[in-house]
DNA sequence: ATCAAGATTACCT
DNA sequence: GGTAATCTTGATA
């Protein structure tokens, strides 16, 4: 990492506060995978949804722990990976502490360095016009693709060297839309979606 | 053992 | 705007 003060790993106190407040502050963050190669892939955070097991039909952890949801009831600041619809995975950051079974969903980022290799891992070709730049990880399952996000990464702490988030400039509160959140049949009308307006990296108007 | 649902995406009209 | 693709998981028997 480098000496710019922006280049400071989130500490495990940012994961461990309340779940609407660190969604809502993980918006703008640098989110970083380093491969094995030692190569760095890395993006901004420009949508979030929250899931909160204790009040939210709509969570995972909403019916106790299983073994699928287990990393979404530990502490906060590890990423809880799962499979869905039998192709895409998705990646969420448990808040809050041991057994609340809180976290919350990436959607969407807006792709910073490595993009040759993101969009190989998305489109098995190594350039990309503006158009499919837009399109390379503005979503919760093409996130994980563009990034190589698997179910190996379930469990991941965040405060790690593989996966971690990196500081930066909180977006003022003006400047975050809040919606109802997408993709589901349950608790639909709980506003908890949250994204930078304007950002053209948002999955869905 | 069987089965329905799913925090999605790509492609079609 | 509609829907097929694809398979793990958790619930029920």
């Amino acid at each position: 990492m480098g000496k710019n003060i922006k280049d400071k790993k989130l500490s495990r106190d940012f994961y461990t506060r309340e779940l609407l407040t660190v969604a809502k502050e993980l918006l703008g963050k640098k989110f970083v995978r380093l491969s094995n190669n030692n190569l760095m892939l890395s993006g901004k955070i420009v949508e979030v949804e929250a899931y909160d097991g204790s009040v939210d039909q709509a969570a995972h952890t909403f019916k106790g722990k299983t073994p699928r949801n287990e990393v979404m009831f530990g502490q906060g600041g590890y990423l809880y990976v799962y499979f869905t619809y039998g192709m895409y995975y998705c990646c969420n950051i448990v808040t809050g502490n041991e057994n609340e079974g809180k976290a919350v969903l990436i959607r969407a980022i807006e792709p910073l360095e490595g993009i040759v290799q993101m969009a190989v891992n998305r489109f098995q070709k190594d350039f990309i016009n503006d158009k499919e730049l837009r399109n390379l990880a503005n979503g919760p399952g093409k996130l994980c693709m563009a990034f190589g996000i698997t179910k190996e990464y379930n469990g991941t702490d965040l405060l790690g060297e593989r996966i971690f988030l990196l500081d930066q400039k909180k977006i003022p509160e003006e400047n975050i839309i809040s919606t109802t959140r997408i993709g589901i049949t349950k608790s639909v009308e709980l506003p908890w979606r949250f994204y930078i307006k304007n950002n053209p990296y948002v999955s869905h108007r």
